[in-house]
DNA sequence: TATTGTTATACTCTATAACTATA
DNA sequence: TATAGTTATAGAGTATAACAATA
């Protein structure tokens, strides 16, 4: 039997549900209205736009999001119809295959950026003083750090054959 | 033009955002294993046992929870199905459906609390302090009042006839 | 005329399993 | 045999608009 949470435990939980489900819901809003792009579609492109040379393996991409690959698969084909990527075979290792930004990839990227922090500094950074922004920093940077660390009870990346 | 986001702020919001969806996923998981109950549901029936009756209007379940009213009753009507709870038009005011929370119901949300409760020690209470814990709730807490008072730019709730 | 809720519908997204190809 | 990725497919969830009924 896990013990009871404590009040402020709860308090938080539910705050940070709430925080970020409605922020969640404007940024995805802003991204659609002002780029066409879904949630993932943005933090595919964030991704590859971070890369030095604009380029990410699908497996690179897949860590961090949280998606299955065939979910993968699917957003980068849309990512690729509208011609926002590439996609290649790497050189490398013929099995992989290299997602590489376009120049309207970042050009879309781009437009949709400003609002996109619109949207942060009015909605998340409006009431926290600096020190508060640190707080939550380091305070959830360490979270993320755990939870990334802490592979789920019944690990089961991909199905064993039989 | 927006201005540019601190470093730090940053580093909040992409811990913030790490946190929310990693943590989310266990949650999703543990209550589909241990209740079939999706997220919404639980979120639903959480609230049917915080009132004092276990009744609430959809209206009111509907606050709180960011769907729209389609999607509200989508999910009431998978909770009623399995019995979970039922729905019968308000004595007060016809036009409005009261949702009532059934021993099943209830029975299945005891069943799921534990795990629930589990995971988020395991996640996201290991590494905060108590001291963490209450910068948290305060500064998450204060966010959650300020996102919710500030309605969307382009507020919509409901399009408007013609 | 405004509000409450449902329905019909279309679409987006996600995951599972099977499959191909390379290491 | 294991890994990288795609495909086929099916299911869950969401939103929009039209609708019915009550206030």
């Amino acid at each position: 039997m896990p013990s009871a949470l404590t009040t402020t435990q709860l308090e938080a939980y539910y705050a940070l549900t709430e925080v970020s489900a409605l922020l969640r819901h404007a940024i995805e809003k802003q991204l659609r209205d002002a780029g066409r792009l879904s949630y993932v579609q943005f933090q595919l492109l964030t991704r590859l736009s971070d890369a030095r040379d604009g380029r990410r393996r699908m497996t690179d991409l897949a860590d961090g999001v949280v998606y299955s690959r065939s979910g993968l698969t699917y957003q980068a084909q849309l990512l690729e119809e509208r011609g926002l990527v590439t996609r290649l075979p790497s050189p490398d290792d013929e099995r992989s295959t290299v997602v590489a930004m376009t120049d309207e990839g970042r050009a879309v990227l781009a437009t949709v950026l400003p609002g996109h922090r619109e949207v942060l500094q009015e909605l998340l950074f409006t009431t926290p003083s600096t020190g508060d922004v640190n707080e939550l920093a380091r305070i959830l940077g360490q979270a993320a750090d755990h939870m990334r660390s802490t592979p789920p009870r019944s690990a089961s990346r991909r199905r064993r054959k039989t």
